[in-house]
DNA sequence: TGTTCGCTTGTTTTT
DNA sequence: CAAGCGAACA
């Protein structure tokens, strides 16, 4: 390590434990960095500290995240700490530091120069033919389903062969062989999907020699949101650092929310397996939210077994208490919500709430009230720009005019905009080219055109032209002109209308593409030995997501709970909290589904820094047809004397009393505590933590905790008149409710 | 060939 | 309620 040069006030802007993290000589670290306990901020600190003060080269410093939101508040915050600029450290995402393994080294794995990243769609598809040559049906095999046992594999770094070898059934078996020819199907198009990315960059890091030279050039690896990591980005990791190599893993794994997508928490909790001799240290004092909400939220995060266990705290007091709105529809739900959120004003600024969704489809509601109201918002939905139809066919033209081999690409743009290259002329085109055993562009080009229909061949021949020249021109001119020309050659903006309103927004994304490249190709032109300029466009736009750009400010923040992970409100809501959206019933087969929807609450309530809102509905419009809900389980885990309860008036007004009564499980007029009036889960009889009991003379309670089995086991029980007590569990005499 | 209509179907989260 | 698909029509 380094003698540090200079002091650079260090003391006065972390705690000791960031201090002490920040300041970490050789060797791995893990960081438990709780909610808003400054876990960025010792990233930052590190990166500039070991530039500033130890002298690291800066180049010899990799920092890695998952988003690129998160990369770029990274790089903003370093850059303002240190002194040299431009700054040569990676800062940016797994799959980006990956990428540039692949584009750099990615002919030692069988990757083309020119190869291509695969979205959903383009797997979907590709899945959709190995379906079709595998003579299996998309029913029994549901496309998604096997899409996600493929990236479960690949997660794995199974290859087919491995997987197959693993298989343990019959759907198993079968999925061995679509996993081999989706694979086959990839390399035909000479492309990489998300999880490609990742095997293929270990495969190259793993490799010893090349290790050895990327680790010689690698010092310092940083990685944040370490409980997202799955096992492949581990080895990743691992290969990266070396043995005993300076690791500075950061992450909580009360905050792990992909598991769906690979994420093993396991890789944090058991962090100095994987990583010997490493130091642990806990960052626990919080900067963002108020103790009512630290406590509220811990609480609920604490009947989670999959963890290490921490207790935020924080100086800035207990604030106001957390606001919980039963509402009778998701209408209901909406208006109370706006009305709510509106009346904090002037205090609170629009652009300083968020309301918090499970699913991307309760947007719809909240947008209609807000737009009836005149409220301006911000959705910040999934969608990458790159999934907008329109975007991915100019896209489609740019991969065409690169490698017009990739018949994905190819058979996108084949008839769009309509070119009298319909279905019949396609399918025999495809056939064709099947036969020939040829990309489909071979048979365009050496014009085997032989059987088909005159008319087809024609419309294929002009299309082939209409190609070739424009390939030519790629070569000639700039990307921004290449467009423009494409756009003209092509008439493709002659499918959209200006007079109608998609086809307007259409319009405007068509211009900000062609503004992005002219921006792009303008802070890029500098640099372009090592990947071309087109590619490397093309690599940003597969990469970089809506919520990337999102940069707040224009009113009230609408994301999902996964997109709001990072982020900060003073002003949060949490709406649906019911059975079957949180957690969702999607997620409700095992414990550890249960634990994850826990956390992506958890994840949601810590985002607020001041006022913190939840919502539930006694009935929801699911599929066109509304459903009476139960109201989440996890709201009984929050204990009642941080929420101010309140009650959507319709539902004492409603005639239907019996479904009032079901919801409350009381009838609508008496007042009792929340969390006895929710309807309680059946019970098997035993108790276990969250489990309802009714004492003999302490009354009704929940069960926080339970220590020990059999005759000696004790018990936390928290009762509704006398607060937390802590029982043996024999004596205790106690029914079990729930 | 291209478009539109009506049917079915399914319904999480995202790099 | 939507998207996505297939079949019928222009």
């Amino acid at each position: 390590m380094p003698k540090p040069t200079s002091d650079l006030e260090l003391e006065q802007a972390l705690n000791p434990e960031q201090l002490a993290a920040v300041t970490h000589g050789e060797g791995p670290q893990l960081v438990l960095a709780g909610a808003g306990s400054g876990k960025t901020r010792v990233i930052t600190y590190r990166v500039a500290w070991l530039i500033e003060q130890c002298g690291v080269p800066a180049d010899q410093i990799v920092a890695v995240t998952f988003t690129n939101k998160a990369a770029r508040e990274m790089r903003d915050r370093v850059e303002n700490l240190v002194v040299r600029h431009p700054l040569p450290t990676f800062l940016g995402t797994f799959h980006r530091y990956s990428l540039r393994l692949l584009r750099r080294y990615g002919d030692r794995v069988g990757l083309r120069r020119d190869f291509v990243i695969l979205d959903t769609k383009d797997q979907m598809s590709l899945l959709k033919q190995a379906l079709e040559r595998e003579g299996l049906s998309d029913k029994a095999f549901p496309p998604r389903a096997v899409l996600a046992a493929i990236s479960g594999a690949k997660n794995q770094l199974l290859d087919p062969q491995a997987y197959e070898a693993r298989a343990e059934n019959f759907f198993q078996r079968r999925v061995a062989s679509l996993y081999r020819r989706y694979q086959f199907l990839v390399g035909q198009v000479s492309g990489v999907d998300f999880d490609d990315m990742i095997v293929k960059a270990v495969n190259l890091v793993e490799d010893e020699e090349l290790g050895k030279r990327l680790r010689s050039r690698l010092r310092y690896l940083l990685v944040d949101e370490f409980q997202d990591t799955n096992h492949a980005q581990l080895r990743l990791v691992r290969a990266l650092s070396g043995e005993g190599g300076n690791l500075t893993a950061v992450g909580d794994e009360d905050q792990g929310i992909y598991r769906w997508r690979g994420a093993d928490l396991d890789n944090i909790l058991d962090f100095e397996a994987s990583f010997p001799g490493a130091a642990v240290r806990k960052l626990e004092q919080n900067y963002r939210s108020t103790q009512t909400i630290l406590d509220a939220s811990g609480a609920l995060v604490a009947h989670n077994t999959s963890r290490r266990g921490k207790k935020l705290w924080t100086e800035s007091g207990d604030g106001e208490l957390i606001e919980l709105y039963r509402a009778s529809d998701e209408q209901d739900e909406a208006k109370w919500l706006v009305n709510a959120l509106v009346g904090l004003q002037p205090e609170h600024r629009l652009s300083d709430m968020a309301i918090l969704l499970r699913t991307n489809a309760q947007t719809r509601v909240l947008e209609d009230r807000l737009l009836q109201k005149g409220i301006p918002y911000e959705l910040v939905a999934g969608t990458r720009f790159y999934d907008r139809a329109e975007i991915k066919d100019l896209v489609a033209y740019l991969q065409v005019l690169r490698n017009p081999w990739n018949d994905l690409a190819l058979g996108r743009i084949l008839n769009q905009p309509p070119r009298g290259i319909g279905k019949g002329t396609r399918n025999l085109l495809e056939q064709l080219a099947r036969d020939l055993g040829h990309p489909v562009w071979d048979v365009l080009a050496k014009d085997e055109l032989g059987n088909l229909p005159q008319r087809s061949a024609k419309a294929l021949r002009a299309f082939r032209d209409l190609i070739v020249s424009l390939r030519r021109l790629a070569e000639q001119v700039p990307l921004p002109t290449l467009l423009k020309q494409l756009l003209s050659a092509t008439s493709y903006t002659d499918l959209f209308r200006a007079d109608d309103p998609e086809g307007q927004a259409r319009l405007e994304n068509i211009r900000e593409f062609v503004s992005a490249a002219q921006e792009f190709t303008e802070a890029n032109s500098y640099q372009s030995e090592e990947t071309d300029l087109m590619s490397a466009f093309l690599d940003q736009i597969a990469l970089v997501s809506d919520v990337d750009s999102w940069r707040g400010g224009k009113g009230i923040s609408l994301m999902t709970l996964h997109s709001a992970k990072g982020l900060e409100f003073p002003v949060v809501a949490v709406t649906g909290l019911e059975e079957g959206l949180l957690p969702h019933f999607n997620a409700q087969k095992g414990p550890d589904e249960i634990e994850e929807e826990r956390r992506l609450l958890y994840v949601g309530m810590t985002r607020a820094r001041e006022r913190l809102f939840l919502t539930c509905c006694q009935r929801r419009r699911v599929a066109g047809t509304y459903q009476d809900q139960k109201q989440s389980p996890f709201l009984e885990e929050i204990p009642e004397q941080f929420l101010n309860v309140s009650l959507s008036s319709s539902l004492f007004a409603d005639r239907r009393a019996s479904n009032v009564r079901s919801f409350f499980g009381q009838s609508s007029s008496s007042r009792r505590r929340p969390s006895s009036s929710f309807l309680p889960p059946e019970s098997d009889g035993t108790v276990k933590k969250g489990s309802q009991v009714r004492h003999p003379t302490l009354g009704t309670g929940v069960v926080l905790q339970t220590d020990g089995g059999g005759d000696s086991m004790k018990i936390t029980v928290f009762f509704e008149r006398s607060g937390k007590r802590r029982l043996v569990a024999k004596f205790a005499n106690l029914e079990v409710l729930s």
